[in-house]
DNA sequence: GTGTTTCACTTGCATAATGCAAGTGAAAAA
DNA sequence: TTTTTCACTTGCATTATGCAAGTGAAACAC
């Protein structure tokens, strides 16, 4: 049950296949965005990406993540109707790879949200370990529920 | 000229929006880790990715990467039909985010690959310095031509 | 020089994915 | 009870992907 999504058909072997058969489409990297940099956690709060998602790509990409082991969802204690989307551990392992793919592209093209770069760029790993605090301290707050 | 492709109309001004509307699809990153990892250079050689792309596809994702300053492609001095597609600067700038990919799905996936992982995880950042170094060397050879 | 092969596409068409916007049903609030 | 909020679902148009045949130019073979 929990093995669900474990053996799923792929076109080749290489882990970087894996990586982008799960990845490989700019929403889920977008969603993943707000949910490790803005603590994004609700259906609506994610429609409010800045880039602008449709409702059926939003849901077909919470459940693919889902699936994927990248992400899980438990109602909201507070509101029977919310649901809060969380990252798993999996999910926040791909910390680095976001943080380089930011790093990239502060490089070599115009981009906003400098403080963000600078702070990347001054201490790449302690922003990781920042992100993923961040997400300890939401296990355990979700935990308590 | 060689700015042709700086100033795209993006969805959002975030750094990873940028990333993520050049790369956040499968076939360009397949093409990219190709390029890095086993030295692809031709349309031919594209062709054979174990993921097999189809020939639209491919083209269009080579003109994509081109406008995007991210691969930049010369004719074969030893072969007039053949075209040489080598990364840029700007390209090669890619592999710690490819690397960070390949751990990530390593780590969480079954896949293969295993001597590259190993290499991986026992020296990140010497794996990114050869990969840059035969990059180098990729350049110097064309600028002899 | 002619015919064949190789190279990098291009094309036609079917299928799949994306995106817009209206609609839906259930839970919570008024 | 009615209204609002929540997380979708749906219908349809547009765009992207994928298969496989086709194309034109350069290089090769004779």
């Amino acid at each position: 049950m929990t093995k669900r999504g474990t053996n799923p058909v792929r076109r080749s072997p290489c882990p970087l296949n894996a990586s982008v058969e799960m990845l490989g489409d700019r929403w889920s990297l977008l969603i993943l965005r707000d949910m490790m940099l803005r603590g994004a956690q609700t259906y609506k709060q994610f429609l409010g990406l800045y880039e602008g998602i449709a409702t059926n790509i939003l849901t077909d990409r919470l459940r693919k993540l889902q699936a994927y082991g990248i992400i899980t969802v438990r109602p909201d204690p507070s509101d029977g109707r919310k649901l809060i989307y969380l990252l798993t551990a999996k999910g926040i392992d791909l910390a680095p790879v976001l943080t380089e793919m930011v790093l990239w592209a502060a490089r070599h093209e115009k981009t906003g949200n400098q403080p963000l770069i600078q702070q990347m760029r001054k201490d790449k790993e302690g922003l990781i370990a920042q992100v993923r605090q961040r997400w300890a301290a939401t296990q355990a707050a979700s935990a308590a529920d």
